[in-house]
This record gives C-alpha cells, structure tokens and sequence, in this order.
RNA sequence: CGCGGGAUGGAGCAGCCAGGUAGCUCGUCAGGCUCAUAACCUGAAGGCCGCAGGUUCAAAUCCUGCUCCCGCAACCA
C-alpha cells in the first residue's frame, strides 16, 4: 500500500514556514508525519469520514509540495464487539467482514484521491507484533494488572454499565435488555499513575492540542480521570482482537489496539522490518488529525499516557488536531435520524474534487460546521467554473486568439498591473500562512480574492478593445502575462487540494510545477515566448433543471432587449 | 449555579480579545461589457448587530443580568 513520494530539498535553509508551530514548539522533525484517525470497519463510510481524510490529504499534499518528506497514515480499525456481532450477524467471519467493509473505504480513498504513504489496517500481522511486544514490555515495567470486577452487566448490549446508565428511578433501562451481576476478571493498564504527569504535560504545552478551546475540554476531563483503563476482554465474550501475549484467555481492548497503530506502522519495535518506516524519521507526529469525539477520553487521555508509560519523553508526544463535525442541517448525523451522506453519491453528482474543495473550503477547521449540499453546488459554481474556471478560460482564448497562444513579457508597468501583481504575491503569502496552521478555508479565501481581482482586471484593461489598436499591442500583452502569470500561480498552488483540476489547468498553461515550490514561487513562471495550448472547461457548471430553465428564461429577456450601439 | 459554543440585512458567516463610519459570500434588483463555461464587471435595495441595564464623548465590540438555540458530560468521524 506505499508508494513512493517524490521530495525535493528545496526550501531548506529559507525561512519560510514549514508548518504551523508555536513559541513552544522547538522539537526538530526529519519529517511532516500526519496521521488520521483510522475507522472503524463495522459500517459503511460517510462524509464524516470523508471530510477528516480530505484534510489531512490536503495538508499532506501542502506539506509535501512545500519540499517536506512527508507521510500520511491511514487505515482502518478492524477488531472489536461490534464487528464481531455484525459479522455473526452476517454469517461470515469477523475478518472477512472486516475485509468486505476495508474494500469501501480504500475504494472511496482512491475516488477521493487520497494520498496515504502508510495503510493501517489493524488485523495486519506487523501491527499485531507491535501490540504484543508493547504489552510485554508495559507489563514487565509494572503498568498492567490482573483484577476481578464485580457489576452490572447487560447481556443484550454485552457491556458492563455504570450509574450513569441508570434511570432517574435508579434502575437500568429496558434498552439494556436483560441485566444481571457479573464478576470477571481482566488485565488493567494503570492509567491514573499517569494521570499527574499528563496534567502537567497539557498544561504546559499549549501545542498538543488544536485548537485551544479543545485543550480546554481535555484539561477538564484530565481532572475526571479516576479509573484505571481496561484493556482487556475475556475470549468467552470476544474473541475477535489481538491475544494478550502472556495471558491467551483474553484479547486486546480494541481502543488500545487501535491507537497502537500510529507507531506500529510507522516502524516502532520493527528493527529489520524493511517493509515499515524508519520509526526514528517519523516520529513524533507533526499532526494527528482526529474528530472531536475521540480527543476525550481515548488521544487526550488514553493514547497520550500509554505513550508516556511506554517510556516516551515529552518531546516525543504528538500533536493533536481537533476537527469538528459535519452536521446535517443542525442535526448531528446519525442511522436513526436517517441522514447520513454518502460521499460516494457525491462524486456521482459534482466528483471527487467538487466534494474536496467544498469539505476545505466551507469547514473551520477545529469547529463544527453544516453540511449542506446547496452549499457545495454553490462554491463549484461560483468559485471553481465561473471565477477561476471561467478566469483561465478567457485569458487564455485571448493569448491564443490575439496573440497566436505566445505570452510576450514587455517591460514597462502600469498602477493596475503593479498592483495585480501585489495582490497575488499577497494571497500567496496568506495561502501559505494559513495552510501551515490548518486553516485550508481561509487559505483558498486568499486564492479567490485575488481571481476576483483578475477578472475585475480585465474589464477595466479591456483587451478585446486593446486587440483592435496595433500601436496597443504592448499593452495587450502586458495584460495577457499578468493574467496568465496569476492563473498559474494559483493554479498550482490549488494543486494540493484539486490535483486534478490543477494538473489540468497547469497543461493548457504548460507550466511544469514539479520545477515549483511554494516558497520559490515567485514572478515570473511564464518566460518571453513561452506558449499556452487552446482552453477547455476544467470546471463545467452543474445546474439543476430548474437553474437552467431560469437561465434560459434570462437569457431570452436580454434577447428581447436591444443592444445600445 | 457542571463545561463549552452560538444569537449580526432573505440564507450562511466575519468583525468582538487591543470601543470610534456594520463587512464578506450567496440570493434579489438595475446597469455595463462581449474575451469567456450566458460566465465577468459596476451599482442599489435590505440590518435599531437576541433582550434589558451599566461604563464611556462614543458600545456589535467592555461590564452586569436575562431569554433562546446547540454541543459535551469517559465506547458517535
């Protein structure tokens, strides 16, 4: 499931950016790892799902066109009850149901385009290793127990319950089915001796957790944590997990097994296993990218004292990426409201880029946003066909109608030229400053501001009138390279979220960008001579019927009305 | 008094921390242009900035109280 990514060593030694840190943070990394929570195989895929991996992609991507080794890890989460009891359900294996429910998500990461270094999938036998080897060595340091616990259990929902299940009368509800008293022995992690060491480290590094106010929330529920963490389930019960290496009855929690997998897979414990990262290259995580519903308890708490326990010091700690979720008109998105999105329908309607540049564009990164699909047709419209599109579209039908699809670039300036050219060196600047602090929303905000600024250009420069002046043909030159010149830029830079789209933009342009950088991207891609191919749509309008009918309506109206001379 | 987020023209948001002509995108209306994916550009209408007090020469912005909405509160991306 690796591929090779190509790096460059360009913008080393420059002094531009290379991700978003704080005044705390000093910790030199060899590389940009970035990680995203991996899902869990019980279910079909949704936009929530899409929305976290399109981020990190995006990231990702940035962070690899800014000339850092970067490394992606995704994957799925495949143990645990609920694929067991589906798989059962289903009359088939828990892993082969697992498998049967991977092949959805990568299918979808393919169609989305996402450009994962590392696949991990749980069940794989290296991260199984891994898992074992850190239990052996967690328990050798005294961090794990044996202990008999005594309570309620529900044998429909196969959990133990706790009082805050319990009604306002006290008693358990029938959700639960039938519940009765359970004494049953288990391996505990010692969380809480941790617990102190991790009030520290939060409150001391404002860094581990974006955004802050999410830091907020964990330093709350630190203050919660009072029980020890069991990670354990007796085989009788469950089955489908990774054994205990020193006690066979039982199997491996499935939240500890699955948290595992942002070191397994990125080489720990693997000496000689050539087919795993060098673990010293990526580790600590630059960015771990998960949803607000898993900083509390199992990143901000769990993952972040196993660490520490298995003997990481704090400048090995990761970082934490909040994000929030998608709602569906307000509502959260759930079965049992029936409202779940299916990202695959998505790309039937508007393709994977339209739904990539939507899911970046329209969400605070850190804060819940609402999914709306009117939305989404509406910034393709608007922002992708007739601002960008439409902006490449006619610059470059302009070169090759007036002047044989050659860019010319005659000295001389003028106030409106001079200051296109500082817009765009403006919104590069903002582009790059606000990717580097996840704020991909903001970031293309910058790139369309200056498109707008290009297509109000035109109409004040007026080419098509230039065009029928011979002794303005400096002029129209001067207008066509500062037009094609802007389109390239933020074409290119566009590439890390639509690397389609910009890949195809960058050919009608024939601009090379793997010669680009973003930190040496600069005035001046387009040389004297250099020659652009005939345009093409790379973002055709998507109109319901009823906008097409209004458009016709519309456009029958200007008929009717006689053009002044 | 559990914690947090929010309430700004028809819709979605920014502005609030460091008070001083209320801004952006979409929509609506009018005009312009014709190179272009009938796209683009310009202009206009539309808001007593949730409510009530207070501080101040001046409050969307600071303070107090209140109302309403939404999350979270240890297994939902």
């Amino acid at each position: 499931m690796r591929r090779k990514i190509e790096c460059t060593d360009a913008g080393k030694g420059s002094d531009f950016p290379l991700r978003a840190r704080t005044e705390h943070d000093t910790i030199p990394r060899v590389m940009f790892y970035i990680t995203t929570a991996i899902d869990y195989t019980n279910g079909s895929p949704h936009i929530g799902h899409a929305y976290e991996k399109v981020l990190a992609d995006v990231l990702a991507r940035w962070h690899r066109m800014c000339g850092e080794e970067t490394f992606l890890l995704t994957g799925v989460d495949q143990h645990g009850q609920k694929v067991q009891q589906k798989a059962e359900a289903a009359g088939i294996s828990p892993l082969q149901f697992a498998q049967d429910v991977t092949q959805k998500f990568t299918a979808l990461w393919k169609r989305l385009g996402i450009s994962y270094d590392g696949w991990a999938a749980t069940t794989d036998p290296r991260h199984e290793l891994c898992v074992q080897k850190i239990l052996t060595n967690l328990r050798d340091r005294g961090c794990l127990y044996k202990k008999a616990y005594k309570g309620f259990y529900s044998v429909r929902q196969e959990q133990f319950l706790t009082d805050k299940e319990r009604g306002e009368d006290g008693s358990f509800g029938p959700e639960w089915g039938e519940v009765i008293e359970l004494e049953e022995e288990n391996w505990y992690f010692n969380l809480t001796a941790h617990i102190p060491w991790l009030k520290q480290y939060v409150t001391t590094h404002p860094e581990v957790v974006t955004p802050e106010f999410r830091r907020q929330d964990l330093l709350m529920a630190i203050d919660r944590a009072t029980n020890d963490l069991c990670i354990s389930r007796p085989k009788e019960r469950l089955s489908w997990g990774i054994p205990l290496p020193f006690d066979p009855d039982f199997v491996t929690y499935v939240w500890f097994d699955a948290l595992i997998n942002y070191i397994s897979f990125a080489g720990y414990l693997a000496e000689g296993d050539d087919t795993l990262p060098d673990f010293s290259k990526l580790w600590p995580a630059a960015c771990e990218v998960i949803g607000k519903d898993i900083l509390i308890p199992a990143h901000g708490i769990y993952w972040l004292c196993m660490l520490h326990a298995m003997g990481f010091p704090d400048d090995q700690m990761p970082r934490l990426l909040v994000h929030g979720w998608l709602n569906i008109k307000g509502e959260k998105m759930s079965k049992s409201l029936g409202n779940i999105v299916d990202p695959n329908d998505l790309c039937d309607h508007f393709g994977a880029e339209a739904l990539r540049y939507y899911i970046v564009r329209d969400t605070k990164t850190g804060y819940d946003s609402d999914y709306d699909v009117e939305r989404l047709r509406m910034l393709y419209n608007t922002e992708l066909a007739n601002d960008l599109g439409n902006l490449a579209n006619r610059s470059l039908n302009m070169c090759v109608r007036y002047c044989a699809g050659v860019v010319h670039t005659p000295n001389g300036d003028d106030e409106l030229s001079a200051d296109l050219r500082k817009s765009l060196a403006a919104a590069e600047k903002t582009f790059a400053e606000q990717m580097n602090a996840y704020n991909t929303a903001d970031a293309l905000g910058a790139l369309n501001a200056h498109v707008g600024l290009c297509n109000a250009y035109i109409e004040q420069k007026q080419p098509w009138s230039l065009a029928k002046a011979p002794e303005k043909a400096e002029e129209l030159q001067r207008v066509l390279y500062h037009l094609l010149e802007s389109v390239a830029h933020v074409s290119y830079l566009l590439g890390c979220v639509l690397p389609d789209a910009s890949a195809r933009l960058l050919a009608q342009l024939q601009v090379d960008a793997t010669v680009l950088t973003p930190q040496t991207l600069a005035w001046g891609v387009l040389k004297e001579g250099h020659e652009v191919q005939a345009p093409s749509p790379v973002f055709p309008r998507i109109l319901t019927e009823e906008e097409k009918a209004k458009m016709a309506a519309r456009i029958s109206a200007k008929a009717a009305k006689p053009r002044k001379s």
